[in-house]
DNA sequence: TTTAAAGTCTACTAAAACAGTATACAAACA
DNA sequence: TGTTTGTATACTGTTTTAGTAGACTTTAAA
């Protein structure tokens, strides 16, 4: 029931981006020291923020990553889909497969913790990357 | 950002108990058929169970569990932490060494997981056994 | 008082996830 | 045209998860 190191990450490096401002390119190098992240592993998180349109990649010299969106519309739902898709508190409710008595939705255990990933889910959407600045 | 196997595991297990009746016994073979549980996997979580209290273990023939403690005294938040620990949505939140740049408690996101993560307890803590009794 | 059926304790193992690295490549600017 | 940046893919070591195994202990009934 945690977050992974790589999404710790990507929260650091998006606010690290929104602090310079929407289009203001840095390099990997730079966010790497500043955030202490280990570089190759920021830039395959980056490459995912990249895909999903988050950030934006500027190749060869002189290159980097910018915020391609306001960071108000960043919330932290957003990143943490993005670098390890959606939350599924229990197995269970991804899958009826996964439930070995085959009651995911006549199951009362199960239906509470369908409700808690809502809240989950919700609570993590409250939180937008222009509150984080400052 | 799930719970595992052997938390949803638990879960039922408590819950076939709370059906028969605090002090109602009933092995653990029966309780795996029914509930589909590898029997020496919920041998295991059972151990842990009788540790926290929560569940009494009668050994020898015709040995086996009951519940010790009035299901509405149970929430779903006390079988987590007896399973799993409790719930760290980051890992700054428990030991500040975990955060790399040591800012646990001057970053803000670092504060809004905290939130999260409280939310996140008192909700499990809201649900207690006697409720999934039909 | 023996024996069979229960749980206990410790240790082991296979598979997946996590965290990070490496190597080769492509683009862009100067 | 060469150096600096990101891209793509693949690899690797560690930890966690999920489950299994074997030897042992307890208990009740025959």
């Amino acid at each position: 029931m945690k977050l992974s190191q790589a999404t710790d990450y990507a929260f650091r490096a998006i606010l690290y981006l929104a602090r310079q401002g929407v289009g203001e390119k840095v390099d990997a190098q730079t966010i790497s020291e500043a955030e202490v992240i280990p570089k190759r592993f920021l830039l395959k998180i980056f490459r995912k923020l990249v895909q999903a349109g988050v950030v934006e990649s500027y190749r060869g010299k002189y290159g980097g990553y910018a915020l391609a969106v306001d960071p108000a519309k960043i919330t932290l739902k957003d990143i943490v889909e993005i670098v390890e898709g959606k939350i599924t508190v229990n197995r269970c409710l991804i899958d009826p497969d996964e439930c070995n008595k085959r009651a995911t939705n006549r199951c009362k255990i199960h239906n509470a913790l369908a409700e808690i990933q809502q809240e989950v889910n919700q609570k993590l959407a409250e939180y937008n990357f222009a509150q984080f600045l400052d």
